[in-house]
DNA sequence: TCTGGGGTCCTAGGACCC
DNA sequence: TCTGGGGTCCTAGGACCC
C-alpha cells in the first residue's frame, strides 16, 4: 500500500492532500494539539493552519510514514522525529491511530482475496499473491489482473497500491518498488540482467544494513556484482545457508511458496519512556509499567486465543544497548499474574545499575488455547525437571 | 533531545538424554 | 588419561522486516 498510514490520515483530512505530512510517535501531545484545533468543527474543516507541525513536536519517536510530499524532503519511515524536523520542520505531524490502520488493513487484504485467494499476510500493509491460477491472471502478462486489483482497492478503501508482478515472491518484491506510487511493474525472468542486476544489494529483501555494509566492504554494490561470484566465494564470507541464499538471490532464483496460513510464535507489548527511567529511583513508576505491559499481552494472548510457555522480558538502556531474558515454564498460560511473577523472576537477572529507555514482555512458545493441556495435567508436567530454573517458581 | 513497536528467523553454546 | 555421536530443549543476542 502507498504511504498506508499516512494516506488513511489523507481520507479524514483531505484539506491535507499534497502537503507534506508524517504519521508517528503516537504522542498524546500530538492527540491533543488535534483535538483542541478540531473544536466542534467536522475534521474536514479543520484549517490546515491548525495541524501540529514538526517542528513544535518534542516527543520521543519515529515517523511510520511519510507522505511523498515530506519524502520530497528527505524524511522517510524509521526517522527519528527530532531529525525530519530538522530536515522538514513545516510538515504537518499526526498520531497513528491503529485502530483505523488495522480497519483499511483487513479492508484491502479482503478485496484482494475476492479477486485471487491465494493470499500472504506479510505485515499490515503488504502481502503476497499467488495469481498462477486465477482466471485471466496470464493475460497481458499479469497487468490485467493487476490493474483488476487496484481499481477494487481503491472502490473499497479510497487508498492506492503498487504492485510488482514476477515469477517468484523474491523478485515481485522488488517489482513492486519500481512504479510507486500507484505503480503496476512487470519483470520476467529475462528481464534479471537489464532491470535487476543494476540493483542495489541492499534492495534484496533480507539484505540488510550489516549485510550491505559486509559486501560493500568487499566491494560488491549491486546485485550484478553479487550474482558475479562463485557461490564458493560467498559462502566462504557469509557462511553456508546465507552464502548460497545470496548466489541464489543475486539469480532471481526464489522457490518459496505464497503461504496463506500461519500461527503465531509469539506475541509482545514493550514500551519506551518518555524519560529514561532509573530501577531504583522509579521503581513505583517502572513497576506499574512493567504490570501494565503484562497484562496487555495477557490481554492480547486472551482475545487471539493462545497461551504460551516461555515468558520473555526486554529492556534497553540508555545507551540503547539491549538485552533480553527468557524463562519457560512447566505449563501454559495466558494469565496476567502468572506472566507478571515469571517476568519478574526473569527481570531480576539482568543487571540494572543503568537508566533504562525501554521496557518489553513477551510470551512464546505459543499453543491455541483449545490445544493447551489442562491445568490439571499440569502437576504431572510440573514433575519433569524441565529447566534449572523451575526451582525458583515454586 | 538521535534511534517505535510488533514480529520472524538464525546462530551458537550448554544441559541433558540415549 | 581420555573419552562417540546424535538428538532436543533452552537461552541470549542479533539481523531483518513492515
Amino acid at each position: 500500500m502507498d504511504a498506508f498510514f499516512a494516506s488513511i490520515e489523507l481520507l479524514r483530512y483531505p484539506q491535507l492532500k499534497g502537503l507534506p505530512v508524517v504519521i508517528g510517535g503516537g504522542r498524546r501531545r500530538v492527540d491533543e494539539a488535534l483535538r483542541e484545533a478540531s473544536g466542534e468543527r467536522a475534521l474536514r474543516f479543520i484549517p490546515v493552519d491548525d495541524f501540529p507541525r514538526l517542528k513544535d513536536y518534542a516527543g520521543r519517536g519515529v515517523i511510520t510514514t511519510a507522505t511523498y510530499a515530506a519524502r520530497q524532503f528527505g524524511v522517510g519511515s524509521a526517522m527519528g522525529m527530532m531529525k525530519a524536523a530538522k530536515l522538514c520542520p513545516d510538515a504537518i505531524v499526526l498520531p497513528v491511530d491503529f485502530d483505523e490502520v488495522r480497519k483499511y488493513s483487513r479492508a484491502f487484504k479482503e478485496a484482494i482475496r475476492e479477486v485471487a485467494p491465494l493470499v500472504e499476510d506479510r505485515g499490515i500493509d503488504e502481502v503476497y499473491i499467488d495469481f498462477t491460477d486465477v482466471p485471466g491472471g496470464q493475460r497481458d502478462g499479469g497487468r490485467s489482473l493487476a490493474r483488476l486489483l487496484q481499481r477494487s482497492i481503491l472502490e473499497k478503501t479510497g487508498l492506492t497500491c503498487s504492485i510488482g508482478v514476477a515469477p517468484n515472491k523474491l523478485i515481485a518484491k522488488m517489482a513492486s518498488e519500481f512504479n510507486k506510487p500507484n505503480g503496476i511493474s512487470i519483470v520476467q525472468e529475462a528481464d534479471l540482467q537489464t532491470m535487476i542486476w543494476p540493483l542495489a544489494c541492499r534492495k534484496i529483501n533480507g539484505i540488510g544494513p550489516k549485510s550491505d555494509a559486509k559486501l560493500a566492504a568487499l566491494k560488491i554494490h549491486t546485485i550484478g556484482e553479487m550474482a558475479a561470484q562463485e557461490i564458493g566465494w560467498l559462502i566462504d564470507h557469509f557462511g553456508q545457508a546465507t552464502g548460497a541464499w545470496m548466489h541464489d538471490a543475486a539469480w532471481g532464483r526464489d522457490s518459496r511458496p505464497v503461504v496463506t496460513e500461519s500461527e503465531p510464535v509469539s506475541m509482545s507489548r514493550e514500551t519506551t519512556f518518555e524519560r529514561d527511567l532509573h530501577a531504583v529511583r522509579d521503581k513505583a513508576e517502572l513497576g506499574a509499567v512493567f504490570t501494565r505491559l503484562c497484562e496487555k499481552v495477557a490481554e492480547d494472548l486472551q482475545r487471539k486465543g493462545y497461551v504460551g510457555k516461555t515468558i520473555g522480558i526486554k529492556l534497553r538502556y540508555d545507551n540503547f544497548q539491549s538485552v533480553t531474558r527468557d524463562q519457560t515454564l512447566t505449563h501454559y498460560t495466558a494469565d496476567a499474574k502468572t506472566i507478571r511473577q515469571t517476568a519478574g523472576l526473569a527481570l531480576k537477572r539482568v543487571p540494572l545499575n543503568q537508566k533504562l529507555r525501554l521496557l518489553g514482555v513477551r510470551v512464546g512458545t505459543l499453543l491455541k488455547a483449545e490445544e493447551a493441556t489442562l491445568p490439571a495435567s499440569a502437576a504431572a508436567t510440573a514433575e519433569e525437571p524441565v529447566s534449572p530454573y523451575m526451582d525458583q517458581l515454586f
